[in-house]
DNA sequence: CTGAAAGCGCTTACAG
DNA sequence: CTGAAAGCGCTTACAG
């Protein structure tokens, strides 16, 4: 059994209610060489305060739940370190739930984490597949915040999806592309239908028309970004750039134009999404949007535990990005 | 506030003892109509027992705690998913934290999770930046298991690192290949270590001398492999062939390979490590060898939950690793 | 500045 | 089968 706090009261001779006001650090005032007795006291015992315990007493658990599709797409686990960053920095830790954009697995996960009376919620990804319990959140104090996802009901920090779609669609258009097909990620992805508006508004505003069989559906995977590209380049009049709604689907377009016989940027001039740390180490190099995937990790943090305690409204943040050009684009010859 | 078990009790009219031993599920013999009614009782009030005060009586914060370097490798993502998923099969949680490979994070990391008095702890990665306060870990009952690392105190999970680096050689051989490159993970990592043993084991057995130049410090990062390929291609007899130690290295090897417009494999045969989704998807794609991080996980965790209460010694478990053969070693032209 | 005591929300012998 | 009560390890008014 590991010392308690009334065997550190004993050890050092006071009550524990005084070795509770040392042992939490405030600044409730306290007498030096009582202070120097319970400090050599825990440290003698390696006491250690038992947070479940505290969180009950003080209700509050210091845990932030986390709650992503899948880790297994790099973004997630970036913005999960964004998070776990200003979580520890101060005092709180990360519970964390994938839910394979799975509601009943969605739904366990949230049930768990309300049992365990997470202090605040972030719930990462433009999916549906989770739904929240508005009245239990409400009883709890529970304070959420949505990554990626657009809500009215609670404070959300998310990319800026369209703009960064329509300067593709800019840049793409100023290299002379009329016909851009688009990698989507999977249906009902709502950041995925932003990046797409946004191409669509660059192309109506140079007065290009866009059709429908310049759209095919990935789901974030290489497989899927393989197979969606071979069906765009099996269009009527197949697309002369491909803008792929994540890098993953990018390369697996860059596979598909491959096996095609098709050279990137020289037959088809590609574009992926997320620079993820490969993305510079594709041949040819890959041009993407740049998202701090951990920054919108910590600006989450910032919204949930600036709120805390104090009821306000729900706070809506957008993150930038930044094109990166590099070589699949076509606008640098290598 | 939430509703709590004495909420619920004067809603059904019975003692809070009764509404535990119902909202517990265990098979506590309770009288049919007290159940409904105390069923009844939790519905309406949406009851949902108190995980920290639960935890606190029943000593057990049913928490797992996964510490790990850095889950921008998605190698660790996929080891903690697999952790995840028997955790909560078994209503368990996890508590992940990064380290950074720092000692200083990763202290800090493991008293806040003892603080937290996580049932058990899974340690991922080959690093030694984690030490364990032994004396802690057993007053607190902490079960230990270590994924990725040699360790005779705790149970341990290991790929078959030795086995994979013979066969890689052994393939490399086959092809003809007699000055094998390998580009090492950061330094300290025993898998890394392990890989390259193997290698040097098969050539040993088919008397080829391994020279200490055809072995470069990659960090299992892509900027890593590209830098430690370009080092060994600059040996005085460069090598013909080139294992690198993580697949995410072998896309750095790639394009190195490719910017010294050598071509792979015809120029030099590349196998990689992990088999991570996209190495199906390179061009060419990539041979590697395929370890399954979920399974690592799911083992884990098995040698965890078992041994929880009863208390025996280490248990120590290997995972076979299968190789993928692909276009990137040349044994199978395009 | 220090301590006795109530209380956080549960579980679990113990008694009936 | 059901309940009263002690206890898990803390914190925090309250009193001095």
């Amino acid at each position: 059994m590991p010392a308690t706090i009334r065997d550190v009261a004993a050890e050092a001779g006071v009550s524990v209610a005084t070795v509770s006001r040392v042992a939490s650090g405030g600044d409730y005032p306290i007498g030096a060489e009582t202070k120097a007795k319970v400090l050599a006291a825990i440290e003698r015992l390696n006491y250690r305060p038992n947070g479940m315990a505290k969180g009950l007493t003080q209700r509050n658990s210091r845990l932030i739940g986390v709650v992503a599709p899948d880790m297994s797409n790099p973004y997630y686990p970036e913005v999960t370190r964004g998070i776990e960053d200003v979580a520890t920095a101060r005092g709180y830790q990360v519970l964390s739930c994938s839910t394979d954009r799975d509601p009943a697995r969605a739904r366990a996960s949230i049930d768990a984490l309300l049992a365990k009376r997470v202090t605040a919620l972030a719930v990462i990804g433009g999916g549906d597949e989770v739904v929240l319990p508005d009245g239990d959140l409400e009883a709890y104090g529970t304070e959420v915040v949505m990554i990626g996802r657009a809500t009215r009901r609670f404070s959300t920090v998310r990319v800026e999806n369209a703009e960064a779609g329509q300067e593709v669609g800019r840049h793409l258009l100023a290299l002379g592309h009329r016909r851009i097909g688009f990698v989507a990620g999977h249906r009902g992805s709502s950041a995925s239908d932003e990046r797409l508006r946004g191409l669509r508004r660059a192309l109506k505003d140079a007065g290009v028309e866009h059709r429908s069989e310049h759209v095919a559906n990935g789901d974030y995977t290489e497989a899927g970004g393989y197979d969606a590209t071979r069906r765009l380049m099996h269009a009527s009049a197949p697309p002369s750039a491909i803008f792929a709604a994540s890098d993953r689907m990018a390369i697996g377009a860059l596979a598909a134009l491959r096996d095609m016989q098709l050279r990137v940027p020289d037959d088809v001039a590609l574009v992926g999404f997320d620079d993820i740390p490969m993305a510079e180490y594709l041949r040819p190099a890959l041009t993407t949007v740049s998202v701090s995937a951990h920054r919108l990790g910590t600006e989450a943090m910032g919204l949930l535990l600036d709120g805390t305690g104090r009821p306000r409204r729900p706070q809506h943040l957008r993150v930038r990005t930044r094109m990166v050009i590099r070589e699949s684009c076509g606008a640098r010859r290598t």
